[in-house]
DNA sequence: ATGGCTTGAGTGTCAAGA
């Protein structure tokens, strides 16, 4: 089973390229964040075309998720269980007996902020609640924008990203709780080469010089973790004419 | 240098992203 995460910004914006790779990369399941807009503008048949069932989480002009997945989709589930949320930034959903968890993690804005305050509170809740959904889905994967660089390779220049958002130690001490719970870390299971990002900024010739960050990322329950064959980041959309700013992570998981 | 792109909203220009 091949599971993926992409950050899209816009699905309208990027339906074509998003098309394009689920044919070239045929992955079972693909979790996307910030659809950015609402169901009626959602390309549900032009998926279905393609042979993707779609489940989606959203609103209009900010952030948003879906789950993509060739089977049906069973025991779906929007946003966090008793956490009071306007924004739309989880989806859940269990596919070919897989609980996969779609999370668009606050960005933040700066260290200090509200918005800082409100992703430190949200990325608690989700860990509460994901404690809770291990216990009923032993095979749960947890894909996603998590918007947390959780080490200083992880960042193409650390000295200049030091305790700034994205890399401040209280969100490393989020993503470390997740991986408290007994989630993996994917990517970092199988040898990479080095300066791995999964985003470049849109500005200043980034991608070009690879001056990125790896903030998305798919985080696997023991009972996965053991099954994983391979963990990858997919440079190539990346490359395209108007890409997204991430590129999507992919991971292969044994039968 | 808080700049530097991109998107959505909406038609002038700003919020937000990371």
């Amino acid at each position: 089973m091949k599971i993926a995460t992409w950050n899209v910004n816009s699905l309208k914006v990027r339906l074509p390229h998003v098309l394009d790779w689920l044919a070239a990369v045929q992955p079972d399941a693909l979790c996307l964040q910030e659809t950015k807009t609402e169901d009626k503008g959602f390309p549900f048949a032009e998926l279905a075309a393609a042979g993707y069932r779609a489940l989606h989480n959203g609103q209009k002009t900010y952030n948003g998720v879906a789950i993509l997945a060739r089977a049906e989709p069973t025991d779906v589930r929007p946003d966090i269980p008793g956490f009071a949320d306007p924004q739309k930034r989880i989806l859940a959903a269990t596919v070919n007996g897989v609980r996969l968890v779609c999370a668009y993690m606050p960005n933040g804005s700066e260290v200090g902020s509200e918005k800082y305050a409100y992703k430190l509170k949200w990325l608690a809740a989700l860990t509460d609640w994901l404690r809770a959904e291990l216990a009923r889905h032993p095979r749960l994967a947890l894909l996603g924008d998590f918007n947390i660089a959780p080490e200083d390779r992880d960042v193409h220049d650390p000295e200049a990203w030091a305790g700034k958002i994205l890399c401040s130690e209280p969100e490393r001490a989020a993503f470390r709780a997740f991986i408290d719970l007994g989630l993996s870390d994917a990517f970092r299971r199988f040898e990479q080469p080095e300066k791995s990002f999964s985003w470049w900024d849109y500005r200043m010739m980034a991608f070009r010089r690879n001056l990125g960050l790896r903030i998305d990322h798919i985080l696997l329950s023991p009972e996965l973790a053991g099954r994983c064959r391979a963990c990858a980041i997919d440079k190539a959309p990346r490359k395209l004419e108007r890409p997204s700013d991430h590129a999507p992570v992919i991971a292969e998981i044994a039968d």
